[in-house]
DNA sequence: TATTGCATTTTTATCGCTTAAAATGCATTC
DNA sequence: GAATGCATTTTAAGCGATAAAAATGCAATA
């Protein structure tokens, strides 16, 4: 694999181009853009010459480069073209698999670097990351146990308890403060769904944004403990809910609700805000019936 | 270091010669030992060598071990001569470095191993730990910043809210249920305390009580996702409080709410239950500022 | 017949070496 | 003179061999 700093500042700079933070003509500076992303000038100089060779920078020796003429266009399909995170799929096929009762309770890290073909550092660094979100531990002794809490639908609505009883709360932090221009994006997000992007988004895209809103209204509340519990929630949840995202009705419905929140957090009225955020959630959940029929089909889509 | 399962076989054998689940005289089964703590034979029957060595334990050639007569006296003895855990002692003193001042938030590997003088496998144990705890993360390209956020006197503060939030909430779950034998230990360990522990244990070990006691009421929901926000936020409590244990006089009230919280969870009244736990939370958090100067006054204390 | 104690097998951790990747310093160039 | 581009240095990951530890199987035995 290509050093993931360099691909890591190609997206960052493709995802500039994308988004209109850099037009056709600009010259790249080296040094800003890797202070912006908290690396050296090396990997970004790398992935600007590997985006030149791609034809969405122009290189100019000496000069460095700049943004090519019909960047934004070529920019989106580079973006789409990237290869996918091998490690990633594997970790999802996992998810799959235990959800699916594929994989036994207890197994040997042997077992699974043949069965997923991993490497000794890709298992670990796969294995660490599901003990540390709570749905496999070590065993004393060898080998791993998969936890059979977390792969039952009610473990869906156990997470949205969880949600009511940590957002509404964190709007009632002292210091609460969402800075006007995140404030300002959550909104041209939500209105950006409500103009037709919910019909056209894949269902990952939507997830992502929904979570995104909560983890920034969660985020303002300056108090970590909230946050951090939100985003570990919204990680299993994710692994539960990825099957159910067909019916896209409710979606509308959300994001009108959202807007409503940003209204009142806009407004300065946290209580009322911290309000609609419960009845929010409230309704979220009380929908998951509807869609548990979908979790529990429990079928294998990935290759 | 000797193989971690034996020794905490060791441990858990000397615990119920402690506890007196083992008497003088009983014969100890390796099987049964080794289903108790999910490991097997093996190192059960190393542990009860070295144990029999100690003179805790009489080898019975071919017909296994049993409980020598001091044992009781003994096992005492050798629980506090067992060494240290180096590793735990190094995250422990990493932790005061940073709340000090001593440590710059951003370091490389290479720093710390030298710095600490630990193996390779040992930093990135620690690394791991200490990301997964929320206070510190690993920068794209090399090194690890260390996150300010934890080490300031408000962040409890900040958890004590993150726990009125869930805490609470948790006793409201649909299916909490509270197994009478855990109720009747919870209140055995309260009354004990209130018996005079408060003055004879020292401050981790008292520390270590408060924690189970709630994590043992939230862990009663059935909902995982409480239970593992609240082990999380307690084990960075940990790094925030433990040098401002030193005053002993709130935990004889803590014990006492701890018991009407007991009594209303035995009654099934979950609503008053919760109330009181809200009371009893809310109450800890006010008298934060008065045990605030122990925390500013950032010291080093280990050697 | 259940249990022990040991030998064998399986699994995982550790260590040193090598390789890859990123940071840094410096001469060069516009 | 600021920024680039390359060479050098630093840092960390990968890999294989080896050692250690735990699990398992099995004969011996109470």
């Amino acid at each position: 694999m290509k050093g993931s700093v360099v691909s890591e500042a190609a997206g960052a700079i493709l995802g500039q181009i994308v988004e209109g933070a850099l037009k056709p003509g600009d010259r790249l500076r080296a040094q800003k853009l890797a202070d912006q992303l908290g690396i050296s000038r090396f990997p970004v100089g790398q992935a600007m010459r590997m985006l030149a060779e791609q034809g969405v920078l122009l290189s100019d020796p000496g000069r460095g480069f700049t943004v090519a003429n019909d960047a934004p266009r070529l920019a989106r399909d580079v973006e789409n073209g990237r290869p996918p995170d091998d490690v990633l799929a594997v970790y999802f096929q996992i998810a799959e698999d235990r959800l699916s009762g594929d994989l036994p309770d207890h197994v040997s890290e042997l077992s699974m670097r043949d069965r997923y073909q991993l490497s000794r550092g890709q298992l670990t660094q796969l294995l660490n990351r599901i003990a540390a979100e709570g749905w496999a531990e070590r065993r004393s002794g060898y080998g791993w146990t998969f936890s059979t809490v977390l792969t039952t639908p009610a473990a869906l609505e156990q997470s949205y308890r969880m949600r009511i009883a940590i957002e509404p709360a964190s709007l009632m932090e002292p210091g609460y403060f969402l800075p006007p221009d995140i404030l300002r994006q959550c909104r041209d997000t939500e209105e950006r769904m409500l103009d037709g992007e919910i019909l056209t988004s894949n269902a990952d895209r939507l997830y992502e944004r929904s979570v995104r809103f909560h983890e920034a209204i969660v985020g303002a509340s300056q108090n970590s403990f909230f946050l951090d519990a939100l985003k570990r929630v919204n990680r299993i949840r994710r692994l539960l809910i990825y099957r159910s995202l067909a019916d896209r009705s409710r979606y509308w419905q959300q994001a009108a609700e959202h807007l409503q929140i940003l209204k009142a957090i806009e407004a300065g009225d946290l209580p009322l805000a911290a309000e609609r955020l419960k009845a929010h959630l409230d309704g979220v959940m009380k929908n998951i019936p509807n869609m548990r029929p979908l979790l529990e089909g429990a079928q294998r889509r990935r290759s």
